[in-house]
DNA sequence: CTACCTTGTAATCATTGACAACATTGTAGT
DNA sequence: ACTACAATGTTGTCAATGATTACAAGGTAG
């Protein structure tokens, strides 16, 4: 019989994997070390080793998760067509489609921030979205379908349509049936805004 | 010596007041019932008679600052002019210093939702807000001001990137210094997005 | 005045996050 | 190969917490 090494080969990749799991199923509050640890066969001291706390966990959660929704997000637009509208439309339904399948982990992405003690490498993470809209804008302008004006000032309302109407979706606000058909509003709407 | 009643008067309300001083300073992980209990100087258990649950007090607690949140905007717009960008105007900008006040409470309102186990009358009181904007909306078209559609169709949008902003701001994904000019950057590209 | 309902207390339980001391394993330098 | 040493897991322990139960005090309606 082959028991169990004692070194347990990826712990840290475990343990990010089941709490992913534990933390869709009942949330942050809902989410123990040691349960972690308990399903995962090793002691309940074992985790520390590679999260020194609970928030240390939640918070590389939440970092692994900005680094895949922008890797999907820069994805769906390359896959997408050239257009400004069909760029944001693609990077829009991709943004909903991660949001509906990780909502608590979208939550926890932007739950963190008002606390002081952020970790610069999550503050940063956070920021790549943005910079992800301006370079969309960007090109947007250079083949005119955006109206001229400094990127930031017409990104970040964009930014805000695309993540309001997302986290209203999650967050109950839109019927599930009326998402579709929001999201399509959503982007019109956006899209008038920022016409040249 | 008056020692103090058995009776705590109002335990309810005073349990509020001081769990959302908590949450604003420490997050809803930070929050303790036996805690709270001993700052108000009752026993332990004293605070299940009121909420059977932690998740019970952050819920009343989402469901309190909704009603705050919408006698808030209620207000503002009566204290606004009358046109639509006024209005929104005002809207965006009580928004705006609501959540600046209250991070983690809108956070808190905003989190509980893709749980199944809603309480309805949060799922409710959540509802209250695109009721507003539907409303604002609806004032706008009468006024001309507005382009003519079904209401939901162009509030949602409108609602999307007011909340979307907000929650850009609270999260840090908006310098300070540059939540003023983002927040009339945004309305201004709200009104064009719904320009008639 | 009495019976009952609400509100608070006391005591207890399992669980948890965190920590310290120790054991095992892998590995870098010799 | 041998030997330090760093990384990783384990055991044991602690105080704190959420929750529950049985009981006490205080209000209130008949």
């Amino acid at each position: 019989m082959t028991h169990r090494p004692y070194h347990h080969g990826d712990l840290r990749a475990a343990l990010l994997t089941h709490a992913e799991e534990t933390l869709k199923e009942r949330g942050p509050a809902g989410l123990s070390l040691r349960e972690l640890a308990r399903d995962i066969g090793v002691s309940p001291a074992a985790p520390s080793r590679h999260f020194k706390t609970k928030q240390a966990l939640l918070d590389a959660l939440a970092l692994e998760g900005f680094d895949r929704l922008s890797a999907l997000l820069i994805a769906a637009q390359d896959e997408a067509g050239e257009s400004f509208a069909e760029r944001l439309t693609a990077l829009t339904r991709a943004y909903m489609g991660f949001a509906a399948a990780n909502p608590a982990l979208l939550n926890l992405m932007y739950s963190v921030k008002y606390d002081p003690s952020v970790p610069s490498a999550l503050a940063k993470a956070s920021q790549r979205l943005p910079e992800l809209a301006a370079q969309l804008i960007e090109d947007g302008q250079r083949r005119g379908e955006v109206c001229q004006g400094p990127v930031e000032e017409i990104g970040l309302p964009v930014m805000a349509a695309m993540h309001g109407f997302v986290a209203l979706a999650i967050a109950g606000g839109i019927q599930a049936d009326a998402v579709e058909q929001g999201l399509k509003n959503t982007v019109a709407f956006a899209l008038r805004g920022c016409a040249p």
